[in-house]
DNA sequence: AATAGAATCAACCGCTTGGTC
DNA sequence: CGACCAAGCGGTTGATTCTAT
């Protein structure tokens, strides 16, 4: 590997590529430039054990290694910091990054958080060389399940939200929330600034099959409880703009005739869910390219043996994790010309940013009705006819169970809590050039700044006290079929 | 074996954020 | 409140290595 080699010939990358002074300090001094030697890596790491990360422009001062702060600390958090795990990334890794990236976008620092041993700059060039050859090959981001998995996830999400208007802001106004004619409690997005943003902040409606009252608590946990004891089936999350991003794969012809859509509130094919608890729980990912068919034998085909490559397109490669959104095959043109209107390259700059470009898109290329028209809702009256809004999707108790699932820590957590625990101590050994130091001072990082404590000495615990982060998978997801060797079987470009 | 292109990765750069005065 | 500074973050660059021809 040519990485091996760097890191163990410092001295030959010193003749390969000679490090260069540039500017001047205050005793004239111009700070070295390009890659470390073993000495100067010898430096910093003693600097570090005796005084702790953190104030890095001191480290100049101090020892009169001729490099910058920055480069101090990219240094040290790259390449010589404890427990940092080299080489390749392991399957469950890859797919932790994948999970990640349609959770948080290119927010590499934060996936780093949840990848111990890893660090930000590793990740983002796994990703974006791994994703360059994707969007070479003309194929999505995602392995469709985790997409799917991010969608429900976001849904649920943005439902926690709207509990906490409900509930708590003074945005809404009582008469926003009125029981409708069918006891149900409505809440009008037209009311609200934000009801705009469309696909981010979709109105919800929430029904009570008992027809009762219920007022809707915003502590997640509560959520799940009315969840489980009020949906019959009744549970109503309207969509309130047609440009959501779940659109994109709903063919517009489609969205012409909702109710013939297999789709729930979520957004989610209703035959995905299944597919998508199936991958979840380490099963191998059936092939979208059968997603919108209306066959029932093609999605109950997943429970046979199946492979990817009997269902697959012709085109598809043969991996499973090819399978992807976007990936659906479907006979109508105006569909497929939608998406092939929209290069993958378009929507790659980021997660928020590409959906809202997508959003976009698929506004101005659909011609569709009035988004407000599904609202006849009448503030004054409580009167609501969102039960006849074309983008009404109901959603049934398989479809909350799919929710529920989402209620772990790695979904439904606050996130920073989440991040703490999934990052609970994991088994990394120590450097022995760290270990041979003062016993307390691997954990004994005095870092300055208290984010860079949390993380820091979360690395550096044993694994012997702890649990495997949350976001690896287990042994027995292991035969999901995302493999560490199917980014390599992408088709080269040339 | 030679070579070109692709892949990989370390390091840098510019910008942002947060804290302090 | 604004200036300043330290640190962090994400994008980009360029050197090195790998691989296919």
């Amino acid at each position: 590997m040519a990485r091996n080699n760097r890191d163990e010939g410092a001295a030959a990358v010193e003749g390969a590529r000679e490090p260069v002074m540039v500017g001047g300090n205050q005793g004239g001094q111009g700070l070295k430039k390009g890659p470390w030697t073993s000495a100067e890596d010898a430096i910093l790491i003693e600097y570090v054990k005796k005084h702790g990360e953190g104030n890095w422009n001191s480290v100049q001062r101090n020892t009169g290694l001729m490099r910058c702060g920055k480069s101090c600390r990219l240094r040290w958090a790259n390449h010589l910091r404890p427990n940092l795990k080299k080489g390749a990334f392991t399957a469950e890794e890859e797919r932790t990054i994948i999970q990640l990236h349609a959770k948080y976008g290119n927010k590499w620092a934060r996936m780093a958080s949840l990848l111990p041993g890893r660090t930000d700059n590793e990740i983002k060039n796994y990703w974006n060389t791994r994703i360059k050859r994707r969007l070479r090959a003309n194929l999505p981001l995602y392995p469709e399940g985790i997409r799917r998995a991010e969608l429900l996830h976001q849904r649920r999400h943005q439902l926690l939200h709207h509990q906490h208007y409900l509930t708590s802001s003074s945005l809404l106004q009582p008469q926003q929330v009125l029981p409708n004619p069918q006891g149900r409690y409505g809440f009008n997005p037209s009311h609200h600034s934000f009801h705009q943003a469309g696909f981010t902040m979709p109105s919800i409606n929430v029904l009570s099959s008992t027809q009762q009252p219920y007022m809707v608590h915003s502590d997640p946990n509560h959520l799940n409880e009315f969840l489980l004891n009020n949906l019959n089936g009744n549970f109503s999350v309207p969509i309130p703009s047609p440009s959501s991003f779940f659109d994109q794969s709903i063919p517009a012809h489609l969205l012409q005739n909702p109710n013939s859509l297999p789709v729930n509130s979520l957004g989610i094919f209703n035959d995905d869910l299944t597919s998508l608890t199936a991958m979840l729980m380490g099963a191998p990912v059936e092939d979208s390219g059968n997603k919108l068919s209306t066959n029932k034998k093609l999605s109950s085909g997943k429970n046979q043996s199946t492979g990817p490559t009997a269902l697959a397109p012709s085109s598809s490669s043969p991996n499973s994790d090819d399978c992807l959104i976007g990936a659906h095959s479907n006979n109508s043109d105006e569909y497929n010309d939608i998406k092939r209107e929209q290069p993958l390259a378009n929507r790659n700059s980021g997660l928020l940013d590409s959906l809202l470009e997508e959003a976009k898109v698929l506004t101005s290329q659909k011609n569709f009705k009035d988004e407000d028209s599904s609202y006849t809702a009448d503030g004054a009256n409580g009167k609501q006819t969102v039960e006849d809004t074309p983008d009404e999707f109901c959603i049934g108790p398989e479809d909350l169970e799919e929710i529920m699932k989402m209620d772990n820590p790695f979904y439904s957590m606050d996130e920073e809590l989440s991040s703490l625990l999934m990052n609970f101590p994991s088994a990394m050994p120590k450097p022995e050039w760290y270990l041979s130091g003062s016993n307390n001072d691997a954990t004994g990082q005095s870092s300055s700044r208290a984010k860079e404590n949390s993380s820091a000495s979360l690395d550096v615990c044993n694994a012997d006290d702890a649990t495997p982060p949350r976001v690896m998978a287990t042994s027995s997801e292991s035969d999901w079929s995302l493999k560490a060797s199917c980014w390599k079987n992408m088709p080269g470009i040339h």
